[in-house]
DNA sequence: AGCTGAATTATACAATTGTATAACAAAGGG
DNA sequence: CCCTTTGTTATACAATTGTATAATTCAGCT
């Protein structure tokens, strides 16, 4: 009757810790915070329970760290190079033209990995504890500003958008589109064709800043 | 040391469902769907578990009708009027004006009661029951699909906006910006000056339609 | 080899969960 | 006026929750 004594195996602080936060966000992607338990966490992680107590002390500091990972990710994803290859010698404005790096944001949040609908429901599964937890409130506004302020340095480089006040407003209806088509694409697949919301998003941004959005078949 | 016995009290079906329901969303949009509990929403809606279960069966049963009443209010407030001043007698066009109409939705859709964190946060709560619950997804679905056509029919009344698979993609991006800017205005108030939010909502639309709406100040 | 200590597992425990069932209250008809 | 029916409340119960504590396992040092 009794399970046989889990098999004793030694890992990294760093490989336990990341196996636990994998386990959590996995476990709230596909059933929610309730879905989300020191139990279910622990075996999806292949441990047991007093892991969690033994490297986060407690369950609510395990959830904002594998919420800061979450955000992470999906800031790298959506927005892959972005601060690495943005304005290295700036002052040359046509070298990799900005109308492609707004298109190139706009594809990568808008197909797979980041367009999915367990990520969707992930995030939202979090927005609760957001509200409640001033660190990882801290962690999504400033997710989201950063995300924000990337399309703004990028549209202020645009002929006749120098205004940063124009910019400004011009980031965050781009931002609003991009997170609507996010938010709808992901939780309702079978309304769209494969690429066409990405394709809507580009044609509306392109709209939005009066600037045609390179192509770019890819 | 025991509670006095809770007073007996007779209500009617309706009274009580609703109580019933009100109090399950209003914990959801609080504290999330661990909230939700049964002895929780009883206390709140003045009564006990046990009404629950006489009037819904089980809990995830109200939590179905509570989707459904949710939506349908959102629905109303974000979208007024809507099909009853629609188009009665639709070939005179300048009778009210249609972007007029457009504004009008936007406009609710981006002020209070519809912009409110709570509001998103209880939306938010109940993404993962509508992915697993057939009725519930069909819900969700049938609510944006429904916005989103009143959008397309709006469009559709444009001048050059007759092509319907046009409108269609218009319609898609004018939501998207409302969608985004609903969420983005209700978690993170804090980031926009008042009124903010909708002012952007209405110039993204006018560029996207390439129509001015008309400010209306109000 | 033997000991120390940290990493890991197992168990304990009180609190909370959803639901089932029993006890109770009152309205309405005969 | 009793009796049935239905709405309502209280209690019971097994299952699950987070955390605390005890019991193990094993690597590293001397």
């Amino acid at each position: 009757m009794s399970e046989p004594r889990r098999a004793y195996r030694r890992e990294t602080e760093d490989q336990r810790k990341e196996a636990l936060i994998q386990a959590a966000l996995v476990l709230m992607a596909k059933g929610g915070p309730e879905a989300m338990t020191v139990r279910a966490i622990a075996e999806a992680a292949g441990t047991t329970p007093g892991l969690i107590r033994h490297y986060f002390g407690t369950k609510d500091e395990l959830i904002r760290c594998a919420f800061e990972a979450f955000m992470a990710q999906l800031n790298l994803q959506s927005a892959p190079f972005a601060d690495t290859a943005a304005p290295e010698n700036s002052t040359a404005p046509s070298d990799y033209p900005t109308t492609a790096a707004i298109a190139t944001i706009i594809r990568a949040s808008l197909r797979p990995p980041v367009l999915d609908g367990e990520r969707v429901r992930l995030w939202a599964g979090f927005l609760q504890m957001v509200q409640r937890d001033p660190a990882m409130r801290a962690t999504h506004q400033a997710t989201y500003l950063g995300y924000r302020d990337r399309l703004q340095n990028l549209i202020v480089a645009l002929p006749g958008k120098s205004d940063p006040r124009l910019a400004r407003r011009l980031a965050i209806a781009c931002n609003a589109v991009i997170d609507g088509l996010w938010l709808e694409g992901a939780t309702l697949p079978d309304a769209f064709a494969t690429g066409e919301v990405e394709q809507i998003a580009l044609e509306a941004v392109s709209a939005i800043l009066d600037t045609p959005l390179t192509p770019d078949p890819n």
